[in-house]
DNA sequence: CGTTAGTTTGACCTGTATCAAAGCAGGTGG
DNA sequence: CCACCTGCTTTGATACAGGTCAAACTAACG
């Protein structure tokens, strides 16, 4: 209720968007998701996300959540991060050093009901596109581990921009060029395995690059084919047509 | 030919192993896997898998095989390792930037027949613990990001041996304490996002240290108890009632 | 307004990379 | 059997990316 994302897009709206972006669906297949109107719930950013009993698996409608590693003497590591149109699994025994956590205010509803009734059910295509959307989850987890093991915080910045804003872009959440992020850095930091105070300055070093502006938790992206040659990033969505004008360029440093 | 490793253990043995260790089967259960028998090749070391023209799955059943990224300038990060009795999926668009490859030599068997057998059959065991090892892989991949991202070079290397002693201890193919490792400084290095210099005065300093011995590819760890305390390494198997010496401790250097 | 959470800056330190060269096999062919 | 590769490991010297510590600044919020 503070800045923008008022009550946000319907549930069964985002996750149409998400898997039929990666495999084409028709609406009339996507009754199921009816199902998906129960048990909404809200988390303030920080809070920890249990499961109830059992295992757990709930679709973000809003925000992010994070899953993360914490280790004994206060380092952090989040493992993978999961936005609006995605899934967590919430294990039923929760060990102390891996939590899931909301990393902004963040939504959830129970997915259970829908997967239930996709797995019974006779939708052939969304259950097909529920696969695709798993293994596209498993490749932004090697892009995860690409990042943090071969790149240097310079890339590794640019990298997960620009994968969060595709991942953005996918439900509908972002315009191109530009994302709204409500972390805070340090998150970025166990986000991008760095520490807070050199996430601060690779940011500003992006930003007197010209390639990027960060101001009160919206990001914008100036020339994603750049970024994207910098982190070795291979765009999935295509950069935009014109939709930052030329010109913007002459603030950047050519070098 | 050369070292130890002789025909090794049969696919389906070790599938069985695999599986069994994680979720209970009766060897009943287990006749699909006579489909396993066919289709076995032969890898060099550093040779690439390919898949035909269609996707394809298939079991590792001996030496090590990693999935990895390859940077323009010449770095690599190895995304994920596989032991026997894992499964590789071997996509069939093969991108210039993504490969899979053997890190040894080693051997693998289409699994396709032997999965679809499965899926089709009556075995919801057999299911079950194919579900259970899927997960078990992204709990490897997990662990993967936090060695990346959070650990020293020093922890992070402890780690490594570690889970992969575990890995292999599953499938029979290690001895409490001891492990074959047949891979060059450099994969290590690209394994655990480090250059080879930094890898080997890691291993040293761990040698040093009366942790574990390196010799000829094989690798001992004296104390697994230690090292998952400096790893922050959660020990699955327990540590073995007493199959190191208590004297062995003599040699490090208790600082 | 004080308080609190987050960002920014500066000074300094250290873990790890890089470069270069020297050892050390194991395998080949003369 | 020796001389020679070639691929891998080891060592030393040096450079730099990124961490740590500490303090100042900013902006929300009650």
């Amino acid at each position: 209720m503070t800045t923008a994302t008022k009550t946000g897009v319907p549930p069964a709206e985002l996750l149409f968007r998400r898997l039929s972006a990666i495999h084409p669906l028709k609406p009339e297949d996507f009754a199921p998701a009816s199902q998906l109107e129960v048990d909404l719930r809200s988390h303030a950013a920080s809070s920890e996300l249990r499961s109830g009993e059992a295992d757990e698996i709930r679709l973000v409608c809003a925000g992010f959540v994070g899953e993360l590693r914490l280790l004994s003497d206060g380092r952090r590591q989040i493992l993978g991060l999961k936005v609006p149109g995605d899934f967590v699994r919430l294990p039923a025994t929760s060990s102390a050093g891996h939590v899931t956590l909301a990393l902004s205010r963040a939504q959830t509803v129970d997915a259970a009901p829908f997967l239930g009734a996709i797995a019974s059910g006779r939708a052939p295509a969304v259950r097909a596109a529920l696969a695709k959307a798993e293994r596209a989850d498993a490749a932004a987890m090697l892009d995860h581990v690409l990042r943090l093991g071969r790149l240097t915080a310079y890339e590794r910045t640019a990298h997960l921009l620009l994968e969060l804003h595709e991942r953005l872009l996918r439900v509908g959440l972002a315009m191109t060029g530009s994302l709204e992020l409500p972390l805070t850095q340090e998150i970025l930091a166990d986000l991008l395995g760095l520490s807070i105070v050199h996430v601060n300055r690779t940011l500003q070093q992006l930003r007197r690059d010209g390639l990027i502006q960060y101001r009160l938790g919206r990001i914008t992206l100036f020339d994603r084919a750049k970024l994207a040659q910098i982190a070795n990033y291979e765009l999935r969505v295509p950069p935009p047509a014109r939709t930052t004008p030329v010109v913007r360029r002459l603030s950047a440093q050519p070098k």
